[in-house]
DNA sequence: TTTATAATTCGATATATGTCGAATTGTAAT
DNA sequence: ATTACAATTCGACATATATCGAATTATAAA
């Protein structure tokens, strides 16, 4: 269960590029976290956000929300789903696992 | 031991882009890995390495590498000391053990 | 003291990034 | 069909970054 090396370095230094701006940190951060209110199980899909909660917590214009969650889903960090008029975003439970394995040198 | 967001976003963003670069992760790699042959301890000082090393290994001029040592050094990725001629690289294992619990949310 | 080796600093350059506001597209409600 | 709301795309700008080679500094050996 220890990385040890055998690990794609570009594809985990993109994923490093996209945890590497605050802002989409705590988007990631945001929709990762056990501790939300009303919230019980690690993943629970009530942790998911949309784009324009995501913009209002943070601070920021929707357009520049949007370019952050595309990248981030583009490193596989994110999943996410049209809703209505909403795009719904969360967290994929393995790659949570797969950062924390990278880390068990 | 988790994570739950009580975190500096802006440190670990600066942190994780130290990690962004290929060239960067690929030190970090190295110098954190328990798999060199040779080696039994996951932090065990033959471990470490200095710049030349480094360069050589990953064919990177020696100005590069110094200029991506100071940058991991910078964020408490690493540290470093001087041996003589060498300057001798090595990871703070409790930075490690962060980056895990980053991720334990 | 001179020479050799290792590391750092410096200057230059090309490339990428974060952010915004305006315009556009997608979806639902009236 | 019109209106309203959410998200995306686009264009622009300023800022940061990775890398190299040349020049400099630090340390040790002859």
């Amino acid at each position: 269960m220890s990385n040890c090396n055998n690990v794609n370095h570009e594809e985990y230094a993109e994923i490093f590029k996209a945890l590497a701006n605050p802002n989409r940190l705590k988007i990631f951060s945001r929709l990762a976290t056990c501790c939300k209110p009303g919230t019980v199980d690690v993943f629970n899909p009530q942790t998911s956000a949309c784009i324009g909660e995501l913009g209002d917590e943070l601070d920021i214009v929707a357009s520049t929300v949007s370019h952050h969650i595309k990248e981030l889903r583009r490193v596989g960090l994110i999943r996410t789903r049209r809703q209505g008029k909403n795009i719904e975003c969360w967290v994929d439970p393995q790659i949570v696992d797969d950062l924390r394995d990278f880390f068990s040198f």
